[in-house]
DNA sequence: TAAACATATAAGCAAGCGCTTATATGAAAG
DNA sequence: CTTTCATATAAGCGCTTGCTTATATGTTTA
């Protein structure tokens, strides 16, 4: 495996990252790491929509759509509320709402 | 494509993100969507580090190490500064510490 | 009950990603 | 110049991902 620059350096002064909170954290990161799922999350930034809507301004298939929906739920980026034949996505709390700006207003700025 | 919830809602009260700063959030948080380079970014969060320190700490082969430094690096997340043989890098600024740290926060509770 | 509607899920495929092995570049030491 | 060392790049492969088409679930209306 690693090879490269072992004779000039003291054993591991600093410790790598514990490897599950990594993988966590890249989770976290992988629900805003796909430009639909950024559209969600920036529609649903200005109040809950159901899935039909979000299909309509996004253009987007219903099953594409709902796919993506049910990974953000899966890692807690939003919630269902389900009240008659419509699923209302909202997102899920303020973390999320931040995380996500910053994120927006790098990508801006860049 | 969208069928769905179609008669009862008026066209489009909102409009979706724009398509290029789409992309440009979902490549910024793509950065950090592997456990690999969350690894990377935490470590070189306590200052800057070479290539084979990289190896060492992390255990994995040069090549690997390389090809995520260099994708960090097209995305704008870290800096190289070159000096003999060696090749160090650093996070660019506080804006990607700042957006790191938070993710980091978020799976830590999660 | 049957029909229509909104949403969820399944199967399949093309594209992207992260590693490996092998090789290239480029600087320092001999 | 030649060798050695640190890093970069290339090619290839297995795995994941995001869409499509087709179907299932569940709710409302007739």
């Amino acid at each position: 495996m690693a090879s490269a620059c072992v004779t000039e350096h003291q054993s591991s002064e600093r410790e790598p990252l514990d490897a599950q909170l990594a993988w966590r954290a890249a989770d976290v990161f992988k629900a805003f790491a796909d430009p639909t799922r950024v559209k969600i999350i920036a529609l649903l930034d200005a109040g809950e929509l159901c899935v039909g809507e979000l299909c309509l301004t996004l253009g987007m298939s219903q099953p594409a759509v709902s796919s993506q929906l049910r990974l953000l739920r899966a890692l807690g980026i939003v919630t269902v509320r389900r009240e008659g034949k419509h699923a209302y996505y909202a997102l899920a709390d303020e973390h999320v709402r931040n995380l996500f700006h910053q994120g927006l207003a790098h990508a801006r700025h860049a």
